[in-house]
DNA sequence: ATTTAATATCGTAATATTGCAATATAACAT
DNA sequence: ATGTTATATTGCAATATTACGATATTAAAT
C-alpha cells in the first residue's frame, strides 16, 4: 500500500494529476512567478528571493524542468532559466480542457 | 525539515498550490470526471468505477470536499454527490489568472 | 428491534515529498 | 594549477500522502 495506483486510471486523469503536481507546492508556483517577473531571466536569486536552501530550490527546479516547463541557457557559470512559454501554454490548455469537459453536467 | 514551509510564500502561491493538490491525484481527477459524466449524480458507484476501496474513495472525496468542490445531498441512505459548479468555475479562473499573469515575460 | 446497505472514521503500513548539510561538478578568474 | 562561484547530486531525517482492513455511524427496510 501507500503508492498511487496509476495503472487503474485513464491517461487523461494521470496526465492532469502529473501536471497538477508541479503546481502543488507553493515554492514551485513562486519560482515560476519569479522567473516570469524578471524580464531578463536571472537565476539563483531564487535562493535569496524565495528563502529556501540552494539544494531545495534546485530540487524544485528539477521537478519543473521534468515537466518540460523550463528552458535553461548557460550564461557564464550561471544558468539563465526561463519558462518554456509554448509548454506553459499547453499546460494551461490541458487544464482548461479538463475543466470545460468536466463542468458540463450536474444536479 | 520535511514539511512544506508555507509561511515563507505569498497568499497566492499557497492558494494555487493548495488547489493544485486537489487535482494532483489521478483518483481525484477521475472522481470529478465521473461525477460530472452522470447527468444525475450517483455516488458510490465510484468504488466500482474507479477500483479503489471504499475507505480510499471516501478519503479522496473528503479532500475534494474540503476544497469546497462538492455538494452532497442525502438521498435515502446514500449520498448524491455533485460538483459545486460555481466553485469549480472559480477554481478554473484562479488557475487561468495564475497562468495569464505568469506567462507575460521571458527570454 | 434487527438487519441491511451506504458512507465515514480510525489505525496503521507502505510510499512519496520536502528540506537541508555535505559533497560533487562545472566554468570562469587569477 | 588553484581558487571562486553557481548549480547539481547524494544521503538522510521529518513530514505528508496513499491505501486498506476493521470498525463506527446512519438511515432505510423488514
Amino acid at each position: 500500500m501507500g503508492a498511487t495506483k496509476e495503472h487503474i486510471h485513464t491517461e487523461t486523469a494521470n496526465e492532469i494529476a502529473e501536471l497538477a503536481k508541479v503546481l502543488a507546492h507553493p515554492a514551485r508556483v513562486a519560482i515560476l512567478q519569479y522567473i516570469s517577473k524578471q524580464d531578463s531571466c536571472i537565476c539563483n536569486d531564487l535562493v535569496d528571493e524565495i528563502g529556501l536552501s540552494q539544494p531545495t530550490i534546485s530540487q524544485h527546479l528539477k521537478v519543473i524542468n521534468e515537466a518540460r516547463l523550463l528552458k535553461g541557457t548557460f550564461h557564464g557559470k550561471s544558468i539563465c532559466y526561463c519558462i518554456d512559454i509554448d509548454r506553459f501554454q499547453e499546460l494551461q490548455e490541458k487544464f482548461n480542457s479538463f475543466f470545460n469537459k468536466t463542468k458540463i453536467n450536474c444536479c
